[in-house]
This record gives C-alpha cells, structure tokens and sequence, in this order.
DNA sequence: CTCGTTTGAATAGTCAGACTATAGTGGCGA
DNA sequence: TCGCCACTATAGTCTGACTATTCAAACGAG
C-alpha cells in the first residue's frame, strides 16, 4: 500500500496474473519497452519484480518467460490485486479465506497472551465503530474499520508471521469489496462477533477468543463464497 | 530454490537482513558497485529485488534506505535464509513454527476432502521413508523426507495459499537443520505422528487427521524452541 | 545411420556515461 | 516570522555497444 508500483510493473503484472499472458509464452523487453515507450532498462527492473513475485522467470538463450500459476506469490498484495482482475476471482478469494480462517482464531488466541493495553483499546474502538457504522450501512467506512481490527488482531498477536499476512489479508478484503461481494447490510452477527473477540482478548480467554474468531471467520469465508458462486457467468 | 540469485542481491540481502545494514540506514548505490565491482545497472536490479522483498525503500533525494524489520518479507525464502545467519534466530524459527502451527492441520483437514489417490500413496510412502531413516539415523536423508512430506500435504490441500507456504516452510526446516536445532535421534513419536497422519488422511478422517497434525507440529515447535533456548549466548 | 562436435545465433546480462525528474534544505526577501 | 525560490543530492531514465550463455542446427567421424 505505502509503495506505487511502475506503470510497466502494474501493466505486465497483470497481464500475467489474469492469464493474458499465457504461462510459458515469452516477454520481448524490447517489445515491452517499444509499447510502454520506456528504455529497456526500465523494463529489466520491472522483469526483476515480477521475478520475485514468480511471474516470470528469465532464462539465457530462450528469453523470459511467464511461470505457471502455481509458481506464482499467492500472497503477494499485488498477485492477489491483479489475479482477481482476472477469470480466477472465486478461487483467489476462496483460498485466501481459507487462510484467514487457519490463522486468525490462532492469533486471536495469542493476543491473550501478549497484546498490551494499547492492543486492548484499539481493537475495542475498532468493534465499536464497526457496530456503528455496520448498522448505518456505511461500507466504505465499515470496511475500513474491518481491515484495522483485523490487522491490529494480527500485530498484537506479535508474530511477525502473522503480521506479514496483514497486507495479504487487506488486499483479500479490497477484493472482496472491489468485487461489490460484500453485503449491503452488515449481519448482527458478525457485529457481535468482532466485538466477542475483542472482550475475549481483554479478559484473557483465550478460548473463548480462539472460538470466537473461528465462528467469525468461518462465517465471513461461507458468505463470501455464497455471494461469489451466486452470479454465474 | 529453482533460481539462484545474484551475488549482489544475496549480499546486500544478508547485511540487511542480519541487521549489519540497520534501519535507516542509506544504501548508496555507487558505493555497492564499486564494493564488488559491478555497474550501477546491475545494482538497481538488486535494490528492485530487495524492495520488492521490503528490505529497502527508495526515494527521491534522500536515497534508498534500509526498512525496519516488520516491513520485511517474513514469508519470504530468501529473507529467512538470511535473517537466521544474524541475531534474530530464535524469534524467526519460532515465528515461522507458530503459523505452521496454525496451517498444517487445516491443510491436514482439507486433504481429507481432495486430496487424489497419488497423493495418498506419495504421504504414505514418505511416512515409511522417514520411519526408516530415522530410526537409521539418517539425519539428512530424513530431512529431505520430512521436507517433502509436509510439501506434499500442503500440494494436496488443494489451497493456492497453502502450496505458497511450501517455499516457506522449506527454508523453515532447512533452517533448523542449518543451525543443528534437530535432534541426533529422531523420537518414535514423531515418526509415529506422521504415520497416523498419513493413514488418517488415506480414511479420510478429517477429525483424526487434524488432531494428529497438531500433534505433530505442536511437538516440534516445542522441541525446537528448548533446543534453540538451550544454548545461552 | 548414429552419435559426438563444432559453429552459429538468439537472448539475457553487463557496462559506461550522460541526462532528467523529484524533493529536501537553506537562504533570501517581504 | 513566514513564504517563496534557488540549490543540490539522489533516484530514475536513456542510449548503444559489448559479453556471456545456451539452444539448435549443421557437420563430420565412426
């Protein structure tokens, strides 16, 4: 989020991701400069990202050539951005929830052990205002909200693994919410949900907390995956 | 581990990484090139690489400089190879010990539901391979199963997610293998663990599955982090 | 006819050096 | 004191030539 990517990362990025670029076709640089305008240069850097997010790999003699999905940052924000640009929308968000669904009850748990006092009263406000603005029916902000409670549960959790998902998890709900797959009323339940497991967190129970999140998670993954499968193509 | 990375990548990510380079700290382009005798070209492509891992940021006018620490790539492969070289260790492998605490079992569950029946033979004949191993005292042959084994369940799950964190959870063992964290013999327990996982998976016993993977990754999580406490600096 | 070897060519990789764009900083004037 | 402006450090870009690697096809020996 804080960095911009290049024109020509974000141009190439996609094309790849939505499978435009099919997996094992070659990029020309020079053909990339010539339609961005730029010197080969600038597409060398831009190659070099799209390499360490496994796009592309390059390969003397044979050229650069794009990488099956598989190989492919599934966890990258920018990945994640653009794949769900493309046909495989249902599957990026899906797996994603999946992920979100092992690992946040888990770091709900260990909030109960090291989130401090600052952790306690952010998440607390963030609950609060997402009952506000949840019942409302102000989307944008309550969405906002929903990242910040989500990603201060990941920090105060202090694991930097998990505070690595942070940026992943953010992206997979600004898909959610670019895909208009969220709700247009907030449910009661998960309302009540996130503010359950900011209480747990405070009053020490990691069980309960641990519960909580799963009910919440769990919930969000099955509605979201109703709404996606809803409209078919 | 398909692409080797250029020296001047792998150096400047390790002196970052293992905080020679502190936070902060500016990075000056003219001054790496000529430390190891490149042009300046090819030291941008190594500050692209490393941006997009979040070690470094540029910016205009005030250089590019080295990124704290929870901006790093904590997912990433090559920055865990290169924080566990610095002080950090313990706290990495830990880290990285928690969230495959939380992921192995939900991928142990979701193999119950897709994984094919090569899947089912590969886990099973790894488990027989690392029973063998083990109890032979074949430390890196072992190694090199279990490595598989667990990619393996990850691949089988099905989860786009999951199989990203193969690379992950690869350097993670590699890691501890690197630092001499495993045990000269490998307990019957563990060996067993994996066994039931994989015989779990075969009857499709999402419950059983689950539980014996936890079991199995809470074991070694406690074992490595006494081993890693063990030697006081 | 088959296999090893040489040669050619496609492509990534590297280099050098000049130039441009951006944005802190400090000075100068109102 | 405040705001504007010129200065300058630094990233960013461009150009074009050169090198290194490796695939593939031609070639030659057995």
């Amino acid at each position: 989020m804080p960095d911009r990517q290049h024109p020509v990362v974000a141009d190439l990025g996609r094309r790849v991701a939505t499978g435009e670029l099919a997996a094992g076709s070659q990029v020309v640089p020079e053909e990339v400069a010539a339609q961005h305008g730029v010197s080969r240069s600038v597409v060398r850097e831009a190659l070099r990202v799209l390499e360490a997010k496994g796009l592309v790999q390059p390969k003397q003699r044979v050229g650069t050539r794009v990488l099956p999905p598989e190989r492919w940052d599934a966890l990258d924000a920018d990945v994640i951005g653009w794949r769900v640009q493309g046909p495989e929308r249902l599957a990026v968000v899906s797996d994603l929830e999946e992920l979100r669904a092992a690992v946040e009850p888990r770091a709900a748990r260990l909030c109960c052990e090291r989130a401090d006092a600052a952790d306690l009263a952010v998440l607390a406000e963030l609950a609060a205002a997402m009952r506000q603005l949840g019942s409302r029916g102000d989307l944008a902000g309550f969405t906002a909200s929903d990242v910040a409670f989500h990603a201060r549960l990941l920090r105060a959790s202090g694991n930097a693994s998990f505070v690595r998902l942070e940026g992943t998890f953010a992206a997979l709900l600004k898909a959610r919410e670019d895909l208009g797959t969220l709700p247009h009323q907030i449910s009661q339940e998960v309302l009540d949900l996130h503010v359950q497991v900011a209480e747990a967190i405070a009053a020490r129970d990691a069980d309960r907390a641990e519960q909580a999140a799963r009910e919440l998670v769990d919930g969000a993954r099955s509605e979201v995956l109703t709404r996606l499968g809803e409209p078919p193509p």
